[in-house]
DNA sequence: CTGAAAGCGCTTACAG
DNA sequence: CTGAAAGCGCTTACAG
């Protein structure tokens, strides 16, 4: 059941049958027909272990994710998965559970040969797995994150300017009070953060420390952040929260304390992921372009795989303000 | 950069080295701390290729899962791979986005001795498919469908009686006029209809054609299905959606109608995924163990993996009806 | 306890 | 156009 029971079985050599499977070198008519025959005939499945070997590719790309925004990446994955398909890649997802061990274990898993290249979307706050990336000769890919100490290419929204542009249209529906659902532990969460705080500035509001609460980009974190929030401040216009996921867990902390939105409070999210149409009411947000990310993420990483061409250091790709029903002007 | 530079390096036989790496015969002491120190020193990380290929295991598992209900299966995901993450195994999402092509490439890719084992959550309608599984030697388990033709050990809940308790249970509430929101290509499906027809049965309700309305598992499908639904029925009851994504999508659908619910018609979910918690109003929904049944199918892929044991060839699990904010009395 | 050597199933210069 | 043979980086009987 290997390459050479079949060679046996033609009486040509392994070398013929590689050809024939492969297609790298011309094999003669008659000597191709009765190869593929036999294989049909027999079932024959090449090990692609033992291809990948010799090799030296395993023709699979990780894609490192957060347990965080699910929603979110695995757009991204589907989009990424999409775009490798055709150039014969598969992608293995690692799901990053816990900051401290889990991510070491799947770098190294990764590097351990199992995969040609690595789509980045996940931050870590250890810095010997950056020390680690860094060392390997594996090509890798940013998504959506932006490590500043790494050189890898990157892939993004540029999320200071898209916040900025989301809360000016609050700002500019009338609404004076904004409070922040914020998230920890990504730094495009504190670029976003920045650019709530440089529109505030822009329309002469002092910010507010009592308006600003932390998330942790979960459903269920953005419902927590969204009840604390309330509870200390009355008298919101209006509340940006800083992923789609967490505007979820919003709205319904909203409900639950029969709170109207946008009637009583307008609520503009980001991210733009399927479900934000779905919401009643239906989501406004801050869209990402997500498949987008993942493709381009995908792209750059095949021509880094294949080509020895120079790959853009640095993707922006455009975002926009996405209107639903979750916002009301203030006039 | 191999373990024949370490070897060299520590003036011991390869055999040695991987010896230590392994921990699968005793060495010395002394020799012990040279190769462990030497391969710290140097950074080597063994090729998990090579070593794949000489055991003849991957140490990975596939979960094919259908390009619907997300969610649900994201979640799936998560529990398999946090169950075979301690043995050491990762796993490989296959994501069939389309039924004809796609699935066969998927098959014919796990099978190139890509991976141990196979948790197969997609149904297909290709006889091909199945044929090909059948003769594979790699161990498979079914979790959450049911492929009356396939032999393989399935883990899941019992479909038809989690439907017949979920309408009896709107038939309880005292509603008479349960519209049905179905889903078409799984046999789960088929099952739940038949489930839903059941008690229908038991109350001497008869059923009527017009209050059935198919979907596709999404959310999409869920909103255009209640769409069509309340559309030619306005007299309904309830709706049982049986799946919680298209339930979201079904509420979305009801609120623009300007319909509320509960107050103008009830809605019952199936899944209790994540999300179903944090819709307005809360979803109440036929609950099953989605963690359990990742877990429970992984535990059994390992069980064929390591041992000769017989397995369970049907591990039926338990559902809940578990009551959000969704359905209301009508007595 | 340790080492020399065979072998896992492929691919691919090299020679013909 | 085709074949004999080396080699990919490991593991593991087998012998000592």
């Amino acid at each position: 059941m290997g390459i050479k029971d079949i060679a046996k079985d033609c009486g040509v050599s392994v070398a013929t049958v590689s050809r024939v499977l492969n297609g790298t070198k011309f094999v003669s008519k008659p000597l191709q027909e009765k190869v593929l025959a036999s294989i049909e005939r027999r079932g024959y499945v090449p090990d692609h272990i033992a291809r990948s070997m010799v090799l030296k590719k395993t023709f699979t790309i990780g894609l490192i994710i957060p347990n965080v925004s699910d929603m979110y990446h695995q757009m991204v994955f589907s989009s990424v998965e999409s775009t490798l398909e055709a150039s014969g890649y598969k992608v293995l997802v690692c799901r990053v559970q816990d900051t401290l061990r889990n991510e070491r274990i799947y770098l190294d898993l990764l590097l351990q040969n199992r995969v040609d290249g690595i789509i980045l979307m996940h931050e870590s706050n250890n810095p010997d797995v950056y020390a680690q990336l860094k060392k390997t000769q594996v090509p890798i890919v940013l998504a959506g994150i932006d490590i500043p100490g790494l050189q890898f290419p990157q892939v993004r929204i540029d999320d200071f300017s898209a916040a900025k542009d989301g809360t000016r249209y609050l700002l500019k529906l009338g609404h004076k009070r904004l409070g922040l659902i914020a998230g920890s532990g990504y730094s495009v969460g504190d670029k976003r953060l920045e650019g709530y705080k440089k529109a505030l500035a822009e329309y002469d509001i002092p910010f507010d420390e009592s308006f600003l609460e932390g998330g942790g980009y979960t459903i269920e974190s953005g419902f927590q952040a969204m009840k604390a929030l309330l509870k200390r401040n009355t008298s919101l216009d209006a509340v940006f929260v800083l992923s789609d996921e967490m505007a979820v867990g919003a709205l319904s902390a909203a409900f639950e304390l029969h709170l109207s939105v946008p009637g009583d409070l307008s609520l503009l999210g980001f991210d733009g992921i399927t479900l934000s149409t779905y919401t009643t009411p239906m989501l406004t947000t801050v869209s990402q372009p997500i498949s987008e990310i993942g493709q381009k993420a995908a792209t750059i990483l095949l021509q880094m795989l294949q080509t020895d061409d120079p790959v853009p250091k640095l993707t922006l790709l455009p975002y926009t303000i996405r209107e639903g029903r979750s916002c009301i002007s203030h006039q």
